[in-house]
Formats: C-alpha cells, structure tokens, sequence
DNA sequence: ACAAACTTTCAAAGTTTATTGAAAGTTTAA
DNA sequence: TTAAACTTTCAATAAACTTTGAAAGTTTGT
C-alpha cells in the first residue's frame, strides 16, 4: 500500500466512524487529517486536501475547538489561521471522554434519574418503569464514574487499569 | 410528574440517545418499551404504542433480535409472535458491548492495523503516517481489551472493577 | 479610513437514512 | 387444501442531516 491510499483509507475510516459516534463525518475527516499532518494546516489546505467547501471546513474546524481537540496556531508573518490538533493519543481519548460524559452521558443520568423517581402509585406497571429506570440510571451512573477514574490517572492509564484488572 | 408523562419520556430519551451510538430511533424506542414493559408484547401493541408501522415494528424487532436483545417468546394459545428484552441491566450493557466491539472496534483495529504497516519510505510525511496510526491502534486495542476484560467479569463486574481501580 | 485578506453565517440544495404501507410470503387450524 | 392470521419485504416517500457558496462580517497593514 502507498503513502497516499493508507492516507486516504484512515481518514475515510476515521471518517465513517465519526458519524457512528455523534460527530459528523467532515469534523472526523479533519480532525484525522490534521492528525497525520507533520505541520499545520490552513484553511485553504484542508478545503483542498478533503475536497469540501469553505463553509464546511470553517463549521467543522469550529467544532473541533469546541470539543478542545484542535487549536488555532498562528504563525509569525502569516494572515490565515493554521490549525493543528492533539497529537497524543492518549490525551485525545481523555479530552473525548470527558466531553462525551459532559454532553450526553450526564443528561442522560439526569432524565434517568428524574423518571426513576416519580410517585409510586402501586400499580404494577409504575412499579416495574421506576425499577428498571432505577436500574439503568445506576448502572450509567457507575460506567460514568469508572471512564472519569480511568482518565484521570495521569500516565498510562490504559496500561495501569490493564494490570489491576488482570487480578 | 405521571406515569405516561415518565414514559413518554424515558422512551424519548433512549430514542434519540440510540440515534447518537449507532442504532436507529424506532429500534431504540422498541427496546425502551420492552425494557418497561410488564409483559411481553406483541407487534401490533408496540405499533400502537409508539404509533409506527408495521413494516417500521418488524424490520426493528429483527435486528433487535440480531443483537440478541430481544426474543420472541411463544405464548400458548396465541397466534401472534410476543417479543420480550433482556431485563437485567448488566446482562444488557454486556451484550452491547460484546457485540460492539465484534461490530465496530474490531473492525477499524484492523484498518489501523493495515495503515500502520505500510513501508516506510523514509519521507516524513509517512513516518508521522505509521506513528499516528500506530498510536492509535494501540490505544483502540488496549480500550478494547480493557471493556472486555471488564465485561466477562461474571457478576457485579462495575462495582469490582470500581473498587480495584479505586487503588 | 480604506481595502485586501481572510473567516463566518445561513438559506437553499443535495444527500443519506428512516419510514410507510401494500403486496408477497409464511404458518396454522380445520 | 384452503383460508384466515400473521409477518416480512421493498419500492416509494418522507424526514433528517450535511454541504454549499455567496453575502456579511472581521481583522490587519498602510
């Protein structure tokens, strides 16, 4: 395989799995993109690069800095904006970590944690939705608990959790 | 807050919720109402519940039952199919996982996989490429080996596995 | 203050994905 | 074997989501 389909095939990967994640497709492109760059990239470039509009590339990158995952660099003598993201792997999985519990796992708890506790009327069927939302909102609630413990072991975390979970 | 007003709800959320990891609307809502439901249902009451067609009920039931979800659960002396979930919440957050895993992270290890071993051109641009990707393979391997492990923890496998990582 | 360089916005167009419902298929009971 | 009861399929339609591009907005250098 050459440098160019291997380039094409992951950021096509990447990509799709965006969309299967709640990002869209584009924002994945770009941020895939950005991350096999060995510098940053402008505007122009990544419009260029990926085939998508001005509108598109400047939405999506917007995005990105929300997420925290790409950085406006400015470059000393230069007008446009250059864009780089998180290089690290392992800092970019606690950034989307923590963004996706913050986005949609606490809401959920949130709704979870509202319905489980409505009055119970002693019907069996309030009984059986305030049981099994209960149910749900707990086994959320600790799943959320365990990814921000995860994360929040500085170094090597998927190594140290590895080796405690071992026995 | 009343009961319908819970359920509507509770089915509402998880829908849209559904849409966000890769399963559709209709089908999420379907385990939804399964899930707090007394008994096992049959298509025409879920049809009616959710107000969505029969074509729309059945196409959803059989993936539902694809990822080994929901069974269909023979009633004597009744001619309809009934159709019940898995009730227990731990037993349901393995089953998606497993069969996450085996649907979409296993899957792009591989692509990652091919990516990060093409030959090494001695450019920069493919250095950074083999890196990147290996990174990231790395990472996802780990991650997934991790849920797994955690997974196949036979019972109460969230609060061990929050206990061992507590320290 | 001006204009060039650049970025953002947003309504309309395009694309993808989900849903419908009628027809075809299957199963069951008599 | 027939027909009623029920389920599945799939082409057409609708809904949801994404992308475009031109106009409006912003920043910078002179």
């Amino acid at each position: 395989m050459e440098y160019q389909e291997a380039k094409d095939k992951f950021i096509n990967t990447w990509g799709s799995l965006g969309t299967l994640w709640g990002i869209n497709k584009a924002m994945a492109q770009i941020q895939a993109l950005l991350f096999i760059s060995t510098k940053p990239l402008s505007m122009e470039e990544i419009m260029e690069d990926l085939q998508i509009s001005r509108g598109n590339t400047s939405m999506n990158l917007r995005q990105l800095m929300d997420w925290g995952i790409v950085t406006k660099e400015l470059i000393p003598g230069e007008r446009k904006d250059f864009f780089t993201t998180e290089k690290d792997v392992e800092e970019l999985a606690r950034i989307v970590a923590k963004e996706r519990s913050r986005r949609e796992i606490k809401p959920v708890i949130k709704v979870l944690s509202d319905v489980s506790s409505i009055k119970d009327d002693g019907s069996e069927k309030t009984k059986e939705l305030i049981k099994q939302t209960k149910a749900l909102k707990e086994l959320t609630d600790n799943l959320d608990v365990l990814m921000n413990k995860l994360v929040d072991q500085k170094q090597n975390w998927i190594t140290k959790s590895l080796l405690k979970l071992i026995k």
